[in-house]
DNA sequence: AGAGATTTTGGTATCGATACCACAGCTTCA
DNA sequence: TGAAGCTGTGGTATCGATACCAAAATCTCT
């Protein structure tokens, strides 16, 4: 009765619990206890029963799992695809939540937001709900996102990520662009500077709205000015960034420091600035957002604000665990705080004297082939 | 007994086909066949049902659905998170799959071959299959990945993106790298070029090694030396290739032109020539990999090697979904090729005398200010 | 009108795992 | 020795949708 011998073997693949019970001699119940460590089973049963599973290479059936559990073990990740998949943003969003995945039954289902089917993401959620994800991150940077207030009553843990949702009661965790703009345009100014530019990112995003926003109010603050002409559209990129920062550093008039909304405009500052001949940090100080990995290796090291692009997708995951395993249940709002981190582009601006010397760009433009 | 009245309507979503079945009248199977649209249901019943069915907010159980056909409607992609997500290439594949995945039933399962859990793709790829998953792309651009053969006899259709298999029964669709490098490379020569440095990609990845080879096996077939020296390693990042290429392009024995094996790393090039006074393409051609968006609004344009990034998901997932529906059972083995794209960044080499006057790139250094 | 063909409908079993209850076998103590 | 307690084990029902078959309802034609 115990190990009748099984030709089919590793073959196929349609081993259930019912044929192990048969070939060790118990019943399925049994089985199922040993495969889910219930502690109330003979150790001898154990033991076969393991053998048995080992040797037919028995594999639980999710689906039924599911189906009786009432529980998919999905994690829906919604994004708009177009424009934030291919990011390094979102890399980092996706690689914090599988760190909180791996080892868990948890995996990563990925619905586009702006799939044609659904344009907006309230759609796309409902789409999430009818395919009974367990739980859901929603990662909208866009302005324009809705979020009605019936996602909260929508029976599954849901958490946004990347958009502060106000006094709704659904749970958001973002990095705070506000507070981090105020604190590398406070650095600027404490270092002297007066004139400070601001390269802007893509309009349609709210990180980049509320980046210059911090930078803003902290110039009123100061009762700096904030000049027109010094605000400049960088669309987050390097290109954009250089071609916009050429015109503006190319006049006489121009500030003695430059904000750039990310990391990568910033690098397209340095670039123009060093092709019209000025130093940097010593004729012009730039810094930038987001310390992105090459910031740091970059030539000057880049001063920039830390944001904690992975630690987005690790808060966000663990919520939904924990709203899962019933650890916690209150609405989470939460704001992660930037980090100023500074380097070498930045520093004192020049004395008005030797800046008044220098109003010529060009005059300057051996020096970058000597240092 | 028709049309009940539930209180309960939109409250709670326990509702099942029982419950519209009481509601309206008939029985759980015709209920199955109108959610299904099977025609041999009379249309005052259809019409009922489905009046109910709305009422009632119902929406199928998926897992329930699941169990019963043996299929979870997910594509399972697997991916180094690590190095991968993040980047432009892997955003587009995703991109390509979602296209064709948007109407269908199915959807985007995302797993890391990368996760500590399973430090390989094989046993990555085991985890799907025991999650049951309809079918596998995986995006293996690593020259060190393995592929056994059990892949082949795995009950699912797989495909492996990014990574030529060799004559495994493994399906597979990659950019045609080699040829590519081809291209751009015979391009170079038509154009007069023979003195020409090639900037490479990641060593690990296998597009990059495989664009490397297109390179030196074209000159080899022109009788054209490869210079040690003027092959540099730029990792695949702007920054790195600027590096290097400054350091290239300052000696006075230097190439006319230059491959960089992606498009980032051109503009890295193309910066530095920049700084050293050489204007792109008059005293260096330069040439791309990718062709990526902001390549054509480059000053000056990008010529370029366009690489299919969409298509490759695109071709991935509808093989996957031809499989599953048996419109297609043959291995595919399918590399989709790269196309020239002609620009502004590379023209005729100068004339050898003009390049013997200007051996010193400081001479110029103020031509680009005046452009 | 009634036999036969056709359309429409419902009952039952099934997918595979597991929660719940009941009970067999064994131990412990009055 | 028998009642009470404990451990292991198996039977049955369930999760919700649907394939399959049989039965009912309807239609067609002589």
């Amino acid at each position: 009765m115990l190990l009748a011998v099984d030709m089919r073997d590793h073959e196929t693949d349609k081993v259930t619990m019912g044929d192990i019970a048969r070939a060790s001699g118990v019943s399925p119940m049994t089985v199922s206890r040993v495969l889910s460590n219930n502690p109330s089973v003979k150790e001898a049963h154990r033991k076969r029963v393991l053998a048995v599973a080992k040797r037919l290479n028995y594999h639980v059936d999710i689906i039924a799992r599911q189906l009786r559990a009432q529980h998919t073990f999905q994690l829906g990740v919604v994004a708009p695809f177009r424009g934030l998949v291919g990011t390094y943003y979102f890399g980092q969003i996706l690689q914090g939540i599988q760190q909180v995945l791996t080892g868990t039954d948890y995996h990563i289902a990925l619905y586009d937001s702006l799939s044609e089917d659904f344009n907006d993401i309230p759609k796309c959620v409902n789409l999430c709900h009818e395919r009974r994800v367990s739980g859901l991150i929603v990662v909208a940077p866009e302005l324009s996102a809705k979020f009605p207030k019936t996602f909260a009553s929508l029976k599954m843990p849901i958490i946004v990520v990347g958009s502060s949702m106000g006094r709704q009661g659904v749970s958001y965790v973002d990095v705070d662009n506000y507070g981090g703009a105020c604190l590398l345009t406070e650095h600027l100014i404490e270092l002297g500077h007066t004139r400070i530019g601001f390269v802007s990112g893509r309009a349609d995003l709210r990180d980049a709205s509320q980046r210059e926003l911090g930078f803003r109010k902290t110039m009123e603050k100061h009762g700096l000015p904030v000049v027109a002409e010094w605000i400049i559209q960088g669309e987050y990129e390097a290109r954009k960034a250089f071609q916009v920062s050429m015109n503006l550093l190319a006049k006489s008039d121009r500030p003695t420091a430059i904000f750039a909304a990310n990391d990568q405009m910033a690098y397209g500052v340095i670039d123009a600035a060093r092709i019209l001949g000025l130093q940097v940090p010593e004729d012009l100080s730039v810094g930038g957002f987001d310390d992105i990995q090459s910031s740091a290796e970059f030539v000057p090291a880049l001063t920039t604000v830390g944001q904690p692009m992975l630690d987005l997708g690790l808060v966000a995951a663990r919520y939904i665990l924990d709203v899962l395993s019933k650890t916690n249940t209150a609405v989470l709002h939460r704001k992660l705080p930037a980090q100023l981190v500074t380097r070498s582009s930045t520093a004192m601006p020049n004395q008005p004297q030797r800046s008044a010397t220098s109003d010529d760009p060009l005059s300057k433009i051996s020096r970058i082939n000597q240092g």
